[in-house]
DNA sequence: CAATAGCGCTACAGTTTATGTAGCGATCCG
DNA sequence: CGGATCGCTACATAAACTGTAGCGCTATTG
């Protein structure tokens, strides 16, 4: 059983249950953002997405079942996991991330 | 001993050096989000951190430690953990989470 | 001087979470 | 029927995190 991450409910460390917190907590265990970055263009397959990520299924299948309780990601039978509109709208937040994690790379670099 | 997280060594689950793959890592660690996020406006002390999110002493220093490493925290000895200017960079890149998270909040909630 | 308080941080046993491998049940296709 | 593919589960092992205590250092106060 999984526990759901929900706005509304209390996040981790936070006795509110502040929608950027239980974001923070949801977005803040592992796998979770690459699983998202990873369904960015297209969408994957379970065994896909466990390869593309090289994750236990164990902990794929938990990450999936709470972002799809988030109602980021949900499961199309035709073609596989993919995002939702508001999964779009979160990994339009994101994406300046990319061009973003290259300046740092150059400022931290050796 | 905390293994390194910068762009240019493997990130978890990436053969690549890939900067976004290391950010996405890096990011993806529990309580790290939150760190970066209770630091948005002003330096916090270490005691005063822990505090705020609740975790225990141990992997707030691990965390510290990463992204001092990292070079998006670091210490001043009159105030405190804060961020460095590349990481009120990075801040800035998530602040939209919070305004769209309220949205998310009003989408999922039951 | 000794006592106190605040600082960053560490030790360590116990619990939770993730890994790695195998494989199940359902569905489709020949 | 046999084989392939799908999402997903079981389960033992390993890694990550928690919770509590407390160390070593510096500065302040009596």
């Amino acid at each position: 059983m999984v526990k759901a991450v929900l706005p509304g409910r209390p996040a981790r460390g936070s006795k509110s249950g502040r929608p950027i917190m239980a974001l923070l907590d949801l977005l803040g265990r592992r796998w979770t953002l690459r699983i998202v970055w990873e369904l960015r263009d297209r969408p994957l397959r379970f065994r896909e997405l466990q390869d593309a990520i090289a994750a236990s299924p164990t902990i794929v299948n938990a990450r999936l079942a709470e972002l799809r309780t988030a109602k980021l990601v949900e499961l199309d039978d035709e073609t596989g996991y993919r995002l939702t509109s508001l999964g779009r709208e979160l990994l339009r937040l994101f994406l300046p991330l990319h061009v973003w994690s290259e300046k740092w790379a150059k400022a931290v670099a050796p």
